[in-house]
DNA sequence: ATGAAAGCGCTAACAG
DNA sequence: CTGTTAGCGCTTTCAT
């Protein structure tokens, strides 16, 4: 246990050449004699050779891995991260681009002001080569503290205020508006929404998408009872709506999570789904697939949008000089029918 | 943008002192005259300085961060993750108690073969100063690349194979049978479980400590359904055990997913829980609470044994060169009644 | 194709 | 209390 791990200093005099040539070895590059590769690669079996992140990434200027930051706010704030299915597929989508190019991808909670301090300290100090931020509130102060401390970031969604940043993005509108016409063109005429805060701007389009689409068939505004994304209060605000408008034949929730509280809410008052009231959800989570029944809902491209994020953050990282304009990609949901309407 | 980031030479210069100086300040050691602790702190504020991360690891041969290192396999490893709220209390105990000493955690996955490989370079190459390690499958290799690699490395729950190397874990012997003896108390008769794969020390002794519990009632041993922890799996177990036992009237589902799922085909099947079938989970997972109706379950105090298990690693890596027996922390689990049993 | 040498930015003895 | 001096382990010109 007392023995220091073996240096490229070992490995060399082991092989009997220079260190230099070791380097090369080892980060493959050309210009090295077969047989003295062989010879270094034999050298560096025998000593159980590793080379020290920490020596490499000080002359090199790069970590080899990625920050995943996923920032928001809340005590137990990683349990409602982990209950809430989306994060998984943005982590599949990123984890599956950044494994290939041998990057590591490394998962950060932002969950408090010190946590998001502590966090950016990391990052900022040069604990990876970049942030790929995905925040659950709108007015997230993150991606500036980011911008600030000279990190390149990519974000997932726009943020509220503009700020000068790379962003994947979805097409929300577009979305609202795929839920609205499925909805009327399955028949359904008494229509209502749950929605999700209206600060964020994602929530504000899907709703006005939706608007749209009705309102071109000449329906009136649905009423809409607000939600914040949770199960839960998907529930309450079928509940809510019921109450209100108890002829309802046709529901639209901001995302799956809602949809399956509303569903559970209308199951247990015996509503029939979909023959008494149709339900779309929107993302295509996993849980739309585990709902009972199982969830009709306006695709979100979750694992590519990821993957473009990560391309996007690697494209900076690597800074040709030319220090292009931050973009923005905006992806195109998709309907996904299934059961429930 | 071309600007290098300062340097603690940069500071030094700014302040008129010396490199060493700065650095004391900055790592806020004594014996530093507080009008030149001022003096550089200034310094530091208009030069906007930094501490390079690499170059600190490189002579202090620590990073300040600590793996949280998910392991297990399959495709969309992230996304069932993500769906299993366990990981998320997981997460938060080691959140919390990491956070407060000023140490990073890192999740990282290693959901593959490759992925294995690289998350072990990670670490082994002093990506952080050791690794707490979450594995979903028994004969995970993850744990013995990490010692061989030389990490310091704790395991949530004993691993199959004997493995010199410290651990927390629950009495799951224990939990099981509180499971068995809460739902003999309350009358039922005709009780049958909702296993997990066999090859789970932890399935194995859940199911153990329950057939005790009958059997000290003088009861036979129940019939078992084996599920795989997800929702689906569950209620697939609960559909089979309804058709061979249809007059089942308690079951005890290995875990508070499954129990969900045995909840939903019961509520189906226009079963009432409790009243017709009592039904016990395990976990005291946030489903738990959600479910309809809420569970009644055996709660594991992962938060706890979470934050325990960094303790653990803390000590490992201050590492007193007394090299202490690698323990195994046992924790009691607890009933928790709701109202589906 | 290989080696020698100069740092990368920081901490930690050791002097003073 | 402060400064000087060695490196930590690695990559990378620049000679050879």
């Amino acid at each position: 246990m007392n023995r220091q791990a073996p240096t490229l200093e070992d490995v060399a005099r082991e092989a009997g050449v220079s260190r230099a040539t070791v380097s090369r070895v080892v980060n493959g590059v050309r210009n090295v004699d077969p047989s003295i590769q062989d010879l270094v690669r034999g050298a560096i079996e025998r000593t159980g050779y590793t080379p020290n992140r920490a020596a490499r990434a000080l002359v090199t200027r790069r970590t080899g891995a990625v920050a995943l930051i996923v920032s928001g706010a809340g005590d137990a704030f990683a349990g409602r991260v982990f209950a809430d299915p989306f994060f998984g597929r943005v982590v599949n989508g990123v984890v599956g681009y950044l494994r290939a190019r041998s990057t590591q991808p490394i998962l950060l909670f932002a969950e408090s002001e010190a946590a998001r301090r502590q966090v950016v300290d990391y990052v900022g100090q040069g604990g990876t080569d970049g942030a790929l931020v995905v925040s659950v509130r709108p007015d997230d102060p993150l991606p500036d503290m980011l911008l600030a401390a000279r990190v390149p970031t990519v974000l997932f969604a726009r943020p509220a205020r503009a700020t000068p940043v790379g962003c994947v993005d979805l097409d929300h509108r577009a979305g609202g508006r795929l839920a609205g016409q499925h909805l009327l063109a399955r028949g359904c005429r008494r229509i209502a929404v749950i929605g999700a805060p209206p600060d964020l701007r994602a929530s504000r389009e899907r709703l006005a998408g939706f608007r749209d689409a009705l309102a071109r068939a000449g329906h009136d505004s649905p009423p809409v009872a607000e939600g914040v994304f949770t199960l839960d209060s998907g529930a309450a605000a079928m509940t809510t709506l019921l109450h209100d408008h108890p002829e309802v034949d046709g529901v639209f929730a901001a995302n799956d999570l809602m949809a399956q509280g509303a569903c559970q809410v209308l199951r247990e008052l015996g509503r029939r789904i979909p023959e008494d009231v149709a339900v779309v959800g929107f993302d295509d989570s996993s849980v739309a697939v585990t709902c009972r029944p199982p969830l009709t809902t306006v695709r979100q491209p979750v694992e590519d949008m990821a993957a473009a994020m990560a391309r996007m953050l690697g494209e900076q990282v690597q800074g040709t000089v030319t220090r292009t304009e931050p973009r923005t990609l905006v992806f195109e949901p998709q309907l996904v029918v299934r059961e429930s309407a």
